[in-house]
DNA sequence: TATTGATTTCCAATTAATTGTAATATATAA
DNA sequence: TTATATATTACAATTAATTGGAAATCAATA
């Protein structure tokens, strides 16, 4: 979340507003005025997603889409000024991947941001959808596919964390990790937290799944080092 | 996963930037620049989805799809220039399973291959029952041709929307979709609205499927992920 | 084409569930 | 036994889902 948006417009008043509406929104915005001040700032900020004029001095947004599209894969919505420009931004050139027709709501605007956005976090995780999807060992079974986890048969209600860490865990079984890893791997390398976090989720993760019984068969502890999945 | 694509148009413009787009989502694909060239790729690679434009030279799209059809069922999704040609495809009855009138985002572009996947994989995947047009679950019974839906022989007026999210999730009982999933299938490719939609849908329709008793029993919630039907 | 009613969407307040933190207890190895 | 690592617990902070109501949109009918 907290996405970082670049405006490149050289006509300042709109870039302006528009940026003033998405900090509204809660996103992080840069404005740059021209078209090559536009792909110099994608270097510095590499943002998730680009607002790009395609009327500007300098450089035109054809050109810069071009240039940003060399490195970067981001989405890039392109403000066209007349509907004749509309067919060069779809048809012909270089894979913008959505636009909007000025004048425009900033309703609308906003709502393309989201959209746009979405799509990219959206891509990201569906495509391990068709990945193999089941793993078992003894009487569990984990379908990544329907985050469901099931012991002899008896679905056991696991929250988000705990299905990712066993899911991460389970899919590299007898291998150790430590928490270091953990959190980078479960909880994404911007997380911050401390490192306890880990032996918690583990702790509620056993008490879901293991058998109460003292002995912990799946996920085991390696002292000093970490855990992992056991499997035979 | 990792499906291949192969797109057949003449204008190369088009036809590389497809490419491009759908290589960013993670797809294999392969392009033909006329219709001829297009038939030979087919047996070549014998991809998953074929992308096919109908204006071409030597061979049109609709030439192509006949020969694509005697041999293959993947889905094939045409482009056409002008609005007349939709009729063409939709009335010929040749067997294309989806269309797009240029000129047309990315953004639909891949909404639309995706879903045109998924359900390739879905009625691969799951029982006979798929092409049942009747669903039945405990005292639930939809029927998707009537448009009825009855819960305990008893008739609920489901407004349209309602009734599509019900039968989206009804037909692909027990899966997961997120809000992102479940917009672009129910409410469409071009769809800009605020996510928060899928919920209160969910709740209207709930509100009448549902016993009333604070328990859901068909349509649940996998928090973090998205919304299931469940189905015995 | 107005008018009215139904549907749909948007928004944000409320409620619910999850997750992180910190403090304490327990186990383990030197 | 002592020092260190891990496990457990309770509570606070955070995040997500549900809900109600207002506003906008759509559709039917006068």
């Amino acid at each position: 979340m907290d996405s970082k948006i670049l405006v490149i417009d050289d006509e300042k008043a709109i870039a302006d507003i528009v940026k003033f509406n998405l900090e509204k929104e809660g996103y992080k915005v840069s404005t740059a005025y021209d078209g090559e001040e536009g792909v110099q700032a994608v270097e510095n900020i590499i943002p998730d997603l680009v607002i790009l004029d395609i009327m500007m001095p300098k450089k035109d947004g054809f050109q810069v889409l071009k240039e940003i599209r060399m490195k970067y894969k981001f989405p890039v919505i392109m403000l066209t000024a007349k509907e004749e420009e509309v067919d060069k931004v779809l048809g012909l050139e270089l894979g913008a991947d959505d636009y909007i027709t000025k004048p425009f709501s900033m309703r609308e605007l906003i709502a393309r941001v989201k959209a746009n956005l979405r799509r990219v976090n959206y891509s990201n995780f569906s495509n391990s959808e068709n990945t193999d999807s089941i793993i078992t060992s003894e009487d569990l079974v984990i379908d990544l596919n329907k985050y469901e986890v099931k012991k002899s048969d008896k679905i056991i209600e696991l929250t988000l964390r705990e299905f990712e860490l066993l899911k991460f865990l389970a899919t590299s079984a007898n291998q150790v990790f430590s928490r270091e890893q953990l959190l980078e791997e479960v909880w994404g390398y911007e997380y911050y937290g401390d490192i306890r976090t880990v032996d918690v989720t583990i702790r509620r993760l056993r008490e879901k799944i293991e058998d109460g019984n003292g002995e912990f068969k799946y996920i085991i502890t390696k002292r000093g080092v970490g855990y992992y999945f056991r499997r035979a």
